[in-house]
DNA sequence: AATAAAATCAACCGCGGGGGA
DNA sequence: ATCCCCCGCGGTTGATTTTAT
């Protein structure tokens, strides 16, 4: 079945996106919020596709996101859930307040990879590496798709089409896999997810109760606790103060928020992307 | 100081799932 | 029951920045 493209390429601009860009979508949004990603573009103003705007928003332009790299206690967490979801960075994301899955796919691809692969963790299954036979690869066998879940280390399934290199150069254990002072987080604090929780109190699967209640304040700690109302424990991105927005948005916010929704009828234009907003699955929920 | 290589991060691509018609 | 559309996700790419030579 032929996908239309998401948009008509034509006329579509691509790259990075400028100020001007960011601003007059933050206005729209925040004015008229979205009811529908594909016409945004269209009356925002902007030649860009539906799902570029949807990117640039929940990736960067949104209000409630936190910027800056992952500090030690997210890191951890991340670790420790993507030892039980896998590379759901959707769903990791979604336990961490104000990051996205983007960053921290990334994050994890630059930093933490290396971290574990450094500490002689496979970055995969969690799983100490075996050392020799770099050529033979990962075992986990069957390739059943497990259902995340509890059980610890699905492979995450290499379900993909094509592993990212896998580790295609990144590693070659080069490293003396020893020196590097990775302090905190030990080899088993890493693949048992169940046994620590690395984050004191954290998380999760405590025995693999599906459900992993995580953000355990002293997690997340620091970090904004998803704030009752994720709103209002959490920065501008720069962009808003770039424009100058910040007075709007405090304005816009209590209009677009009052309890029953300032936008006809109760739209929550931000359904989904933010937290507080009450727009997020229950089960993952941003809590 | 200049150049090359590596690392980082923003953005794009394409697929799959969910929901409505 | 089927088709179509939209959204969201995960993988990948490419531009930019940083570090090493």
């Amino acid at each position: 079945m032929g996908r239309q493209p998401c948009c008509d390429k034509v006329g579509v601009k691509k790259g990075p996106w400028t100020a001007e860009e960011d601003q007059k979508l933050v206005g729209f949004l925040l004015t008229h919020g979205h009811c529908c990603w594909r016409v945004v573009p269209k009356l925002a103003g902007l030649l860009r596709c539906g799902k570029s705007c949807r990117l640039r928003w929940t990736n960067y332009l949104r209000p409630d996101l936190k910027r800056g790299l992952l500090d030690d206690e997210e890191e951890r967490l991340v670790i420790d859930l993507h030892a039980q979801l896998g590379n759901r960075w959707s769903k990791i994301a979604a336990r961490l307040p104000g990051r996205t899955d983007n960053e921290i796919k990334n994050h994890w691809n630059t930093h933490i990879r290396k971290k574990l692969l450094r500490m002689g963790i496979d970055p995969v299954t969690h799983l100490p590496l075996h050392e020799p036979e770099p050529a033979a690869p990962p075992p986990p066998p069957p390739p059943q798709e497990q259902e995340h879940h509890h059980q610890p280390p699905p492979p995450p399934a290499q379900d993909h089409r094509h592993q990212p290199r896998s580790d295609g150069g990144l590693v070659s254990q080069d490293d003396g896999a020893g020196e590097v002072d990775l302090p905190v987080v030990q080899q088993h604090e890493v693949t048992t997810t169940a046994a620590g929780s690395n984050c004191g109190s954290a998380s999760s699967a405590s025995g693999g109760s599906a459900a992993v209640s995580v953000v355990s304040p002293s997690c997340s700690s620091s970090a904004s606790a998803p704030a009752a109302n994720g709103v209002e424990a959490t920065e501008w991105p720069e962009p808003m103060y770039l424009f100058g927005m910040d007075g709007i948005m405090d304005d816009a916010w209590d209009g677009l928020f009052p309890n029953d929704g300032g936008l006809g009828g109760g739209v929550d234009p931000f359904d989904g992307c933010y937290p507080g907003g009450g727009g997020f699955d229950q089960d993952d929920g941003w809590m």
